[in-house]
DNA sequence: CTGTGAACTTGATCCATGTCAATACGGGTC
DNA sequence: GACCCGTATTGACATGGATCAAGTTCACAG
């Protein structure tokens, strides 16, 4: 685990916004050519961060926003019982630690679910930019209202049931693989996240299966009848059609 | 209904921010006198609302984001089933509308509990004085990330006990009015926010109140025990310590 | 003061989901 | 290929909260 530094740590790379098959999803969506040469400056990747490495920590004094580049990660809190509570992943072109900017310290943690690299965003920095690149500003303004519309969705949906079939049909969309999908999270994340046991998502999913709503095997689901997953947990559908993804990290 | 049109609609009233003993909850928060009138200037009021006034529906174009100055409103969409699903509670100093920046329209309708009045803030003028105006773009980033932090609250509760209790906690920090609640909202509405029956909530109250927890009688509430509660709900507090109320609108 | 309807409370019952307990699987390693 | 251990599945049972069904209280109109 120490010894590993030297190779592992490949950060402070500078991030060529331009290229990257993200640009679409994340910050620099709809932004000129200046305009994202100079968010480029003020950017850098972190990673590979390994499966089970921390991100950041709750507790930790907020710096920076951070775009998942390629990988998965999550985030939770610990309660005053030391359960771990999910609170969302987060997937490629997604931004994470919206929330700390407010209490201007992390009120969760982040730790890569599989292995995984992320765009860092200096947080004064890129405020500082968005007071003089419109674009930028109204790019942040909005995704972070997507996450206000997401959270929105993960409430109305109640019974087990609408939120699993909520939470697949959106993966499938976030993750823009059709309807293959590659689960980079155990049950028991899922569970935690959708506030169900671990096995009441086993049940489900098995259930799901002999139905013909889908084909499950560990990780790997194949969505076999959208229309049907969409009846039971229909809220979950996100709005944002530019998410159909093109290429792969 | 038509009738009273005449009468109800007051608005376009310049609002004095400035004067207003709600900017510490707001938007002027900690900006420069010029700021503020700089705000004033495309900010006006609209109300009074009556109860059952809607502010804006489901599927209206987004033109604003609004802030509450006096009363209270709920967000609330309806389901393919015809349910309603309250999603939100919004009281003097609070932002609503929110969501609606990213898709461009609202994903919700707002309608007011009690009679209420708000300052409409049109978005594409604020997000130019934004870009103007360094201290009210932080404050609108940092108001969206509370209410990024408050849905990860709900989301960590889970029995009916603790989403009761935060819930009563959360309102009780909200309103500032110490441990004298006056709910503005039907018991309806709380269950279906907290995800819950009616029946339930009206149990759990009775339930507190027999504990010594609080006194309930309708719709006033008075905390006894805030220990107690904040045993069961912990997690719904928040973390402002701004947010005591000094004054009253 | 009395009537009316909506909001709320209370009680009885049921069922979805949690909990506890085995068991099975599969990806690593040697 | 065989062992190992974390993850997932499956089964039996318990229970919190939903649902159904009366009552009760209160705000308000007349």
């Amino acid at each position: 685990m120490h010894g590993s530094r030297k190779v592992v740590n490949i950060t402070r790379l500078r991030q060529a916004c331009r290229t990257c098959t993200l640009m679409e999803l994340c910050l620099p969506m709809g932004l000129t050519s200046d305009d994202i040469q100079a968010l480029e400056s003020i950017v850098h990747v972190k990673g590979p961060l390994d499966r089970g490495a921390h991100l950041y920590r709750e507790g930790d004094a907020f710096q920076a926003i951070y775009a998942v580049r390629h990988g998965a990660l999550k985030t939770y809190s610990i309660d005053a019982d030391g359960r771990e509570h999910v609170l969302g992943f987060h997937l490629p072109g997604e931004l994470l630690g919206l929330d700390a900017i407010y209490p201007r310290y992390n009120r969760c943690s982040s730790v890569a679910l599989a292995s995984s690299s992320v765009c860092v965003l200096p947080f004064s920095q890129l405020a500082e930019l968005a007071q003089k690149v419109a674009g930028l500003q109204a790019t942040i303004l909005r995704l972070m209202s997507k996450d206000l519309s997401m959270s929105a969705n993960l409430a109305t949906d109640h019974t087990a049931e609408e939120r699993l079939a909520g939470f697949l049909l959106s993966l499938a969309q976030r993750t823009g693989a059709g309807t293959e999908l590659q689960l980079a999270m155990p049950r028991r994340d899922i569970a935690s996240y959708l506030r169900l046991a671990t096995e009441t998502v086993s049940r489900l999913l098995a259930r799901f299966q002999q139905e013909g709503l889908l084909e499950v095997h560990r990780k790997q689901v194949r969505l076999l009848d959208l229309d049907g997953l969409r009846e039971l947990g229909g809220s979950f559908e996100m709005m944002d059609r530019r998410r159909q993804r093109t290429g792969f990290v």
